[in-house]
DNA sequence: AGCACGCCGACT
DNA sequence: GTCGGCGTGCTC
């Protein structure tokens, strides 16, 4: 697959790279941190600087410096560029990261999302490494006339203004052009007098933290050192004879200067030694392995039988122990000198998992996302590359880390959609670069989930040859259909909030759902109210005209808020977070009969207030958790029994262990069910399945109370009869119909602007293109997307579909952009999950 | 993407 | 004349 001829040369370490010798390689083609460019630039080499392939550089380009990555060695420049174009690399960022099968998949990810390779490598390398130089501009106060401002024109007083309050006078080109509209010329104009000096900040990416380390080396004769001296070297042999120097002069009261001496005389070694900036990781308690069930076993064993590439799905109800499975397959591998990948939807939400990798493995286990700092993620890079054998815990982005020695993938819930990027390019699924990794790593890849994606259960269990898919790979199915300690699956009450109503319960609480809730508090039992966030959205609108409150810069409905009786009552767009106090009266017709409707998880909150006022109410959702650790400190409180219930969105749905609840209730399932997407019943099914799930983990046995106004739709009836595989044939039986995925194919082309006009002619111009060059796919569009307008900006799309037989994938990637006006951006989504 | 250069209309 | 606003093309 990458052999085509305009593919890239992947970059082998070794391959080209000669130690010894003189001249030779003295240039390298580079890829350049540089969109738009497509290709590789070739620079020197100067003598002083080794470079491999795979290195990251600094490279110069115009005037200023990028980063770049090494790709091939050159023993003689090449013959289609001008020798004197040629410049040298500016430095070397950091060496030794990738093996090869690393690189090959980041060109399959290239390849398959329609993306620049080094796209693929910005979004999977740790930020900072790939950085640019920086063009700043410096005040020269001294040389400034008497009423300088007065001399020159609006936009040079302004940028005088800006670099005068300054206390340095110092500012980059790119904050003043974001201050100041056309700054570039008044910074010209500036320079040109010489009022100010313009330079470039060179790129500063992340490094090892460096630390000075001492150490003993020579002891015996100490004849020829002082009385503080030998202190010093007395110390630092009873601390071991290795210590971090500053922790040695504070011990001794001593400075640098003697340390240094008897460093000249030989006694010690002082070096820089890199540290890693991990987090302070809480202490957990050690962890033994637990007692298998029968199934548990079978499935432990199956795994372990694998030492090579195999798709292995673990199917296993809610409470079902898929995470004893995943701790005991690792365990082995950690022995074996073998690494492990486990990826999670998103580790904020499951702290509860990564505290158990802990209490198993200890320090072994490394934790990669994108909440980390800068540092912190190069630093577990590194740890990464020391091959030692770990467990890397991570979301999406941890896909790309580059374990040697890689023995397993785990991808724990793996129907998340939080394993696709949508709007960013590349538009990964991480399932998919995981089957990808493991197939190049040739190593098992274990995709586990209560409720598994169409995608996965079609992989596995498909029974007919799926042509266009991979190379034939084993696959097994694994099912581990009971909960650990024969608990029972919770029994699911579907209400029917349409009865409710004609019998007076006017409520948002069934009747049947207050019994359970009163008894709650009486058997000193817990309890989770879930309400599906979208859906129900709790929209403002005025109740004698209509008008309905929207965002001014997207086209949705602004949702109400009230965190707490008295506070102020905002209306907020949960798009591009615009916030605004809710009126008192309409802005259209000034009625004061103003409203909001729904029930969002404030409104349930209060709610419960005045129906159950003894039942204390924890509230979980983006609100309250957006601080750093809120996740865990809410969770901790509701674990440790400081709350009778917990009440929030979508968040609750993910791999909370939760051992005192049994009541689970879904306020209004009809959210999830009625939405204009084909993978709407599919994902219904599923959160609804995985929010039953949290009930009866504990000892006590569970019950879940699903409230709706369609009792009969087929997705609340398999959620009733826990009928997975029910819903599963039937839902498929669908898509192949319609040639929707896993059958078909889909891609996806997001384009968006400032005017409307130019989007939609830029979609129909595309549009016709499209079906032009290749008739392979189906053109669904171009229409205006589901929410026309976010953040300012309009959008339309444009879908592809590919029947089953055909190659997924664009004709010329490079001829659409051009063909896209350059203020309409394009985003090609390659199997889209999110079509919004 | 930046950042040059070069062209054009508007206003002191 | 000069200022501010685009469109176009290049980067070893």
């Amino acid at each position: 697959m990458s052999d085509s001829p305009t593919s890239l040369i992947v970059a082998e370490p070794k391959a080209t790279y000669q130690s010894g010798g003189d001249h030779q390689n003295c240039w390298v083609e580079t890829l350049v941190d540089c969109p738009g460019l497509e290709g590789l630039l070739t620079y020197r080499i100067p003598a002083d600087l080794s470079v491999k392939p795979g290195d990251i550089l600094t490279v110069p380009l115009n005037n200023r410096q990028v980063g770049g990555i090494a790709i091939r060695l050159l023993a003689s420049p090449p013959a289609d560029v001008p020798l004197a174009k040629i410049r040298e690399v500016e430095d070397v960022v950091c060496t030794g990261f990738f093996g090869t099968s690393y690189w090959q998949v980041l060109e399959q990810v290239a390849q398959y999302y329609c993306t620049p390779l080094i796209s693929v490598v910005r979004g999977a390398l740790p930020p900072g490494l790939l950085m640019r130089s920086q063009r700043r501009v410096r005040l020269h106060r001294e040389a400034l006339p008497d009423g300088a401002d007065t001399f020159v024109g609006r936009t040079a007083r302004q940028i005088l203004a800006l670099l005068d309050a300054q206390p340095e006078g110092d500012y980059s080109v790119a904050y003043l052009q974001r201050q100041v509209k056309g700054a570039r010329r008044g910074v010209k104009d500036l320079l040109k007098r010489g009022w100010v000096e313009s330079y470039l900040k060179p790129p500063q990416p992340s490094r090892p933290k460096l630390k000075k380390a001492v150490t003993l080396v020579a002891d015996g004769f100490e004849s020829d050192i002082t009385e503080r001296q030998r202190e010093v070297l007395d110390v630092l042999r009873r601390r071991g004879g290795d210590m971090w120097l500053n922790e040695l002069l504070q011990v001794c009261h001593a400075t640098s200067s003697i340390v240094n001496k008897l460093a000249e005389k030989g006694y010690v070694v002082v070096e820089y030694r890199e540290i890693l900036r991990t987090l302070d990781q809480p202490n957990v308690a050690d962890d033994r392995p637990k007692v298998l069930t029968d199934t548990q076993t079978y499935a432990l064993k199956t795994i372990q039988s694998l030492d090579e590439y195999n798709q292995v799905l673990l199917h296993g109800v809610t409470g079902s122990g898929k995470t004893e499975v995943y701790l005991q397959a690792i365990a082995p591998l950690l022995r074996a000198g073998k690494s492990a990948l486990v990826l999670v939807p998103e580790i904020g939400l499951t702290p509860q998992l990564t505290d158990r990798f802990r209490a198993r493995f200890g320090k072994k286990v490394n934790v990669y996302h994108s909440g980390l700092s800068h540092g912190e993620r190069y630093d577990t890079w590194r740890q990464v590359l020391s091959g030692e054998p770990q467990v890397v815990i991570g979301t999406r982005s941890a896909v790309f880390v580059p374990l040697p020695k890689l023995g397993l993938i785990i991808l724990d819930e793996e129907h998340d959609s939080s394993f696709k990027q949508d709007s960013l390019s590349p538009t990964y699924h991480a399932r998919t670069v995981a089957q990808w990794r493991a197939e190049l790593e040739n190593c098992p890849l274990v995709l586990g989930s209560a409720t598994p994606s169409l995608e996965t259960w079609v992989a596995v269990n498909g029974q007919q040859a799926n042509l266009n898919t991979d190379a034939p790979c084993k696959t097994y199915y694994l099912s581990l259909p009971e909960r650990i300690q024969s608990r029972p699956l919770p029994p699911v009450e579907i209400v029917d909030m349409r009865q409710e109503l004609k019998q007076g319960n006017r409520s948002i609480f069934s009747r049947s759902l207050q019994d359970k809730l009163h008894q709650l508090k009486q058997k000193q039992r817990q309890g989770i109210l879930f309400i599906p966030r979208r859906g129900h959205s709790t929209f403002v609108s005025c109740r004698s005209c209509g008008y309905v409150i929207e965002c001014p810069d997207c086209d949705v409905s602004l949702s109400y808020h009230y965190a707490y009786e008295g506070a102020n009552q905002l209306l907020r767009c949960h798009y591009c977070n615009y916030t605004t106090a809710h009126p008192n009266n309409c802005p259209e017709c000034g009625s004061p009969y103003l409203k909001f409707f729904g029930s969002g998880t404030q409104r349930v909150e209060q709610e419960l207030a005045k129906a159950f006022p003894d039942l204390r109410v924890i509230r979980f959702d983006s609100d309250t958790t957006r601080n750093k650790g809120a996740h865990r400190t809410l969770l901790t409180q509701f674990a440790n029994g400081e709350a009778d219930l917990l009440i929030g969105t979508q968040m609750l749905t993910k791999g909370l262990d939760l051992a005192g609840v049994t009541l689970v209730g879904v306020v209004a399932a009809d959210g999830l069910l009625h939405l204009s997407d084909y993978r709407a019943a599919e994902r219904a099914f599923q959160t609804l399945t995985q929010v039953a799930g949290r009930a009866g983990r504990g000892d006590e046995p569970g019950q879940v109370i699903v409230q709706t106004y369609s009792p009969q739709h087929p997705v609340i009836q398999a959620v009733k009869t826990h009928g997975y595989e029910v819903f599963t044939e039937a839902e498929l039986a669908q898509r192949e119909s319609l040639n929707y995925p896993p059958y078909g194919h889909l891609i996806l082309l997001r384009l968006s602007g400032l005017e409307e006009m130019v989007v939609e002619q830029a979609a129909e111009r595309l549009a016709e293109w499209l079906s032009q060059v290749s008739s392979g796919y189906e053109i669904l569009g171009p229409a205006p997307a589901g929410i026309m307008r976010i953040a300012r900006r309009y959008r339309w799309q444009i879908l592809l579909k590919f029947p089953p037989d055909v190659a997924v994938g664009l004709p010329d990637v490079a001829a659409l952009q051009r063909i896209c006006p350059p203020d309409v951006s394009l985003t090609i989504d390659v199997d889209p999950l999110n079509m919004m």
